[in-house]
DNA sequence: ATGTACTTCGAAAACGTTTGCGTGTTGAAA
DNA sequence: TTTCAACACGCAAACGTTTTCGAAGTACAT
């Protein structure tokens, strides 16, 4: 086991000093073609590699990014990581992961603890706790140090950053409106608390495409979902009390959890009753009947993020340009689970 | 945009030494009350934090390890580096997540990308193509560099290194077995190429629990799909040329289609057919008929090879010990797909 | 012999820390 | 008055790089 090899172990063995060293494997024509060959030579014998943190320490970047995020086991989240480490490592950039777990003291200490020089710049999805409580501090500060911040999907209007997201409330009314113009007029809508922010955009689409229609909004076909509840009773006093057409539901567990409870109570989905779902994910994929949904390109996502984060820090013009908001198209996408 | 602050900076401001500040900081006795807390409270003031770069410079180590996962959409990787990522960072350990993409060249590169001090070690698991190859250069390399790598799930017994697995062969042979005790005959099994190390063991153990029970190995019964292939024609056929009584699947995506596949052709699961499958993932949970299936916790996996690492990491008396292999026990979840 | 110009290399600073050791200043004991 | 701890602090090296600048050395022309 022999540790690696430093510039300073070469010099010494070579007999030059350490200067002559680096610029010989950097090519530089200071020095001879002969002592250069030579140094090569020796360097790629003893599979010299520069160390990355004492680069570093001198150029005051690491060349890493940071993505935080609430949870990995979300599908669209895990491709959102994808798309993000496919564009950073073509730039060169590595990808730390943080999972803050929907909590606010975790996406604190985990800024916190990388805004110390450990990273170039972050990209996050806000906690929900973080979206309750509306307090942005540890971002603020972040970014204030100089640190560019890139929001994507969970983002808040208190901040100024760059951003990614879709179009919550147009999906909504698209996938509403599609589901209107299939001639259905009882729709219910199966959507989170408001104060996470996707959700509280879809159901505004929702309520928009009703009221468009002359569709009265009844607020007994609208089920707001904490996390913590038993959904599933919910959903199915939804699905008991009301002679539903369709659903459209705000993630794809909620989707296919009414799905199951339709063929439960022995409601013929999607002869009886239509649902769609949100995010393309594996399940909606998968399920019987498949799932009709908005597809948001994870991928697309990340991917876009860490464009604009590596762009913002690379312009030597530091922070002349302003802040923009990207938004990426969504699509529906027909399956099984309508008519 | 305050830069951050540094500990020259505050040393030139209260006109004292760098070590002076450095030591109050860290409430040296050398340094008199007074003195220090000066300092603290400027520091606090200007809120400081040392910078972890030139730590780990300093240090020799960046309290960061590296995931290396083929893929990350793949819902158990995705909870192996939930695991892994707990308990870094309940030891104060950042995650960094590099994807493969069952990629050869991709694991090399990467390895080797940060092999040159910028983590202190690797927690992986082989691409496909590696697994084919057998060639794992690249790890011995950052092995003999003395750079701790634990494997998991995919390994391979060429290299040595400590190791966290599932006993896949007894988990096969246990779901197999469970099926011959419903006094099914005709079982058959979808799995992947013999290469993949995973794949391998669970036909063998597949194979073994019908020798044990005396029956029959229909090579017509094992379908073994590479994954570039359609793989729905191949399992249809499988359905439609054989009058089976179960299935066991290598993983959620084939039992999740023989499902789909079943009910096009009319054969009801489970009346009539019993599936199993493998890997708890969200797929199983949710489709209809759920699926009964051989649990994996990626959650204990990745948490288990992260202790490990770490335990090698900060124990002084280097690589005295022995590596070892941990083998997390499985589970058989029963659900609607089985009788 | 002197001056000029070019080639080839090394010293040193810088990035931000930590820490062993040396040094100067006190106050008290001898 | 001298001596000696104890105290409080600073110097400098070290981690591994890159890069500027200056210093030798050589070659050539004057």
């Amino acid at each position: 086991m022999k540790r690696k090899v430093t510039l300073k172990q070469i010099a010494k063995e070579l007999d030059v000093s350490i200067s002559t060293v680096s610029k010989s494997l950097k090519n530089s024509l200071e020095i001879s073609e002969d002592t250069r060959q030579k140094i090569q030579a020796f360097a790629k014998l003893y599979n010299y590699k520069p160390n990355n943190i004492a680069l570093s320490l001198k150029n005051r970047k690491t060349k890493t990014i940071c993505i935080i995020i609430p949870e990995i086991i979300h599908h669209f989240f895990a491709t959102v990581i994808s798309g993000v480490e496919n564009v950073a490592n073509e730039n060169g950039y590595n990808v730390l992961v943080c999972l803050s777990d929907e909590s606010f003291d975790k996406e604190v200490i985990n800024m916190e603890m990388l805004a110390n020089g450990s990273i170039d710049g972050f990209i996050m999805s806000l906690s929900k706790e973080t979206q309750q409580k509306k307090d942005f501090h540890h971002i603020v500060e972040v970014i204030n140090q100089g640190m560019p911040v890139v929001m994507f999907d969970r983002v808040t209007n208190d901040i100024l950053c760059d951003k990614v997201i879709i179009d919550d409330n147009l999906a909504a009314f698209n996938a509403t409106q599609f589901l209107v113009d299939k001639g259905f007029k009882k729709i219910a809508l199966i959507t989170t608390v408001d104060y996470v922010s996707v959700g509280k955009l879809r159901t505004k689409g929702y309520i928009k495409a009703l009221k468009n229609n002359d569709i009265n909004v009844d607020e007994n076909l609208i089920l707001k979902i904490e996390d913590t509840e038993n959904f599933e009773a919910l959903i199915e006093d939804l699905l008991v009390n009301n002679d539903l057409d369709a659903i459209f539901a705000v993630n794809e567990i909620f989707a296919v959890t009414a799905i199951k409870l339709a063929r439960k109570l022995n409601i013929k989905v999607p002869e009886e009753l239509s649902i769609i779902g949100f995010t393309d994910g594996i399940i909606s994929k998968y399920s019987t009947p498949s799932i009709s949904t908005v597809s948001q390109n994870g991928i697309k996502m990340g991917g876009k993020a860490a464009k604009m984060l590596i762009e913002r820090l690379e312009s030597e013009d530091e922070e002349v340009e302003q802040y923009s908001t990207e938004v990426i198209e969504t699509e529906l996408i027909e399956r099984e689970s309508t008519i």
